[in-house]
DNA sequence: CGTTCAATTGATCAGCGTCAAACTAGGTGG
DNA sequence: CCACCTAGTTTGACGCTGATCAATTGAACG
């Protein structure tokens, strides 16, 4: 692993406070793997054996059921998933898949229950970033329950030009099937949706978004810190 | 406060492995309270002063947005709710209110933290619980996202079934309206959907359930532990 | 330049919400 | 004890949202 990547996970608010020894007993037991795109990496039902950290490339959550299947979340880096999962040593609740060429940490979740015991800063890190992901879902339920799906594509396109430029344009990150299945509806809505944005100044073509008057798309959406701030 | 009731919190998985003088120096600090029926306890958006557990009665978390309102959960005796908020310090995702006449504990959200921050067995255990309620969350996700509201009605019972006598024979403990809201349909919808189970040998008369042959509801329900037990 | 897969478009349909009205049950007061 | 009120529930009619199916366009890539 580079020293570069190393830096980079110790950086991350979970792994940060914990004491600098059980930070390098962790590493030291790390295995780092890139994979190609599309490859299942984890896999519903299983038992955790490894806490997943995406170093490089992105990672979809999804989740199947009788023939059908929705993307949870989608994973960039530099986070962990299925933390919740590896604390509880209960079985995974998504699958994970490679949406492009991705370099992946794995830590034994054994190795990170051990010094959860023992390293009380990284137990209140833990602590930190469940509640973190906790309010995330809390959210995304809201999202889905509340809103139509227009509203919903409405309130994403606002979320991601906050995250990025703030200035309307922007890129999507991932293909419209996946926004689709992760915004709760199928492909071809997620184009009649967009179509039924440009009354509101919104265009995209291809990847790329433009928000012409993004108070006028705001009246629309009704963004509210409680569904749509990360860090409230 | 009862002895009985201190003695029930103390059982809570979250409470019981902490150290004595700590549980004792929490429930020192405490407020109890009666509440009657359809009082707003907490609300969101507001920043969360205490820790609640329901001790008696029963609590619904909600959440609203733009003139709509949601059913998220049913809060029954004896657990915690709004953790997340309390350990993040951070403003309440959900309203809650009760929805019978319920006895309620209040524990000062800056003294959980701070014997979160001193007695690690409390901290291991935030960590479980909210490991749990994380999952719980994830599980009715993805019931809304992958299931009709047929198979979501069918589910439900089964798993009400469980909870229950495992008879096939039990009682609502909420009104419809409520649970139609949890499950993400209108009262009609769900008095329809009740009608549409008749054919797999549901009968729900008033509040009472009568499922003739689980195996026969389960075909249609296809219950699967990632979703719908509790404990997976 | 053809193959492949995503994205779009149109037509149709099912699921579910909305609205309005009738029906019930539990509680209150005469 | 009964009439009445209120609120929840059910039923029917209707319409909208969004899914499905099928066909076409578009774009990336060997």
């Amino acid at each position: 692993m580079k020293s570069s990547e190393i830096q980079e996970i110790r950086s991350l608010e979970l792994f940060s406070e914990m004491e600098g020894h059980n930070f390098d007993r962790l590493m030291r037991g790390a295995y780092i793997q890139n994979f190609p795109p599309q490859i299942e990496l984890i896999t519903e039902g299983e038992t955790s054996d490894f806490l997943h950290i995406v170093v490089a490339g992105n990672v979809e959550l999804f989740a199947a059921w009788n023939r059908r299947d929705t993307t949870m979340a989608i994973v960039r880096p530099v986070s962990t998933f299925i933390l919740a999962a590896t604390i509880k040593d209960a079985p995974y609740l998504m699958s994970a898949r490679t949406l492009e060429k991705s370099r992946v940490v794995l830590l034994r979740s054994q190795e990170v229950r051990d010094i959860f015991d023992i390293d009380n800063a990284f137990a209140r890190s833990v602590v930190n970033e469940l509640a973190q992901c906790y309010r995330a879902v809390v959210k995304s339920s809201k999202d889905i329950k509340l809103r139509t799906s227009i509203e919903r594509l409405a309130n994403y396109l606002l979320r991601q030009n906050g995250y990025t430029s703030g200035t309307g344009e922007f890129d999507l990150k991932v293909e419209k099937r996946l926004l689709a299945s992760y915004l709760g509806m199928t492909p071809e809505n997620l184009s009649r949706a967009i179509k039924s944005l440009q009354p509101y100044g919104v265009k995209i073509d291809g990847s790329h978004v433009s928000i012409q008057d993004i108070s006028d798309l705001e009246t629309l959406a009704k963004p509210t810190p409680s569904i749509d701030d990360p860090y409230h």
